[in-house]
DNA sequence: TCTTTATATAAATAATTACTTATATAAGGA
DNA sequence: TCCTTATATAAGTAATTATTTATATAAAGA
């Protein structure tokens, strides 16, 4: 259930599979296109752009001897979603801290604590 | 510059991490408060730690023998940011796609592809 | 059919990571 | 001062990861 985070958050962390990600944004591309910019074997680039597609960040189909891949459209939405969550309980959480100890609150409000 | 990125990224694909930051965002912790829920030692759980702080996700603070972490403030809406471009530009693109082969140009329209 | 192109798989290796237990440091309280 | 609490550091180890070269598969085109 919380393990897709893990195998995602995990393929995130490459910065060549970051720019693969970003290459697909532009559209689909196939093994060799994505290979194409990196100093690094065909072999290597073909394993990191499995470890994406575990992550289901990206698909792929058939076309021949070709494996055009695309980006996933549903994995990236979920993980903007958990970062907002986390950002929006802090941010919650830091103004509560700071209307409990700000002065625009009656002092015995400020005893409370 | 980008490399912020490998490491935010690599500190999030860890089940451990994400806990240790979903604590965080109720508000600030020490040390053995965000160990206790953990089977786990706290030399692992201070590892942990480390990591979140070297990735720039949290912050810490001195408080006698007490070393409370509250998340840091910027780091998330970095990644949420990355995430959302990309989820952007995919949307773009699939949007460009369809508008290609809808019927809803005219016909000529589609046989410039 | 033969050759080329596109991609995957296998085997080997070096580097990194996540733990453990044991121990050190350093502040706090009796 | 002594004991306890909070945390860090060190050493060791098992598992995982990123990479390479070599080879296999399978479709396309001449």
């Amino acid at each position: 259930m919380n393990a897709c985070f893990d195998t995602a958050f995990s393929a995130l962390a490459d910065p060549t599979r970051r720019a693969i990600l970003a290459r697909l944004a532009m559209g689909e591309a196939n093994v060799t296109d994505l290979a194409l910019p990196f100093a690094m074997s065909q072999p290597a680039v073909s394993h990191h752009i499995r470890v994406l597609e575990q992550a289901g960040l990206i698909l792929r189909r058939v076309d021949g001897t070709r494996r055009p891949c695309r980006l996933a459209p549903d994995r990236l939405p979920e993980l903007e979603h958990w970062l907002a969550g986390l950002r929006l309980a802090m941010a919650t959480n830091h103004d509560r801290l700071d209307r409990l100890l700000s002065d625009e609150l009656p002092p015995q409000a400020k005893d409370e604590s």
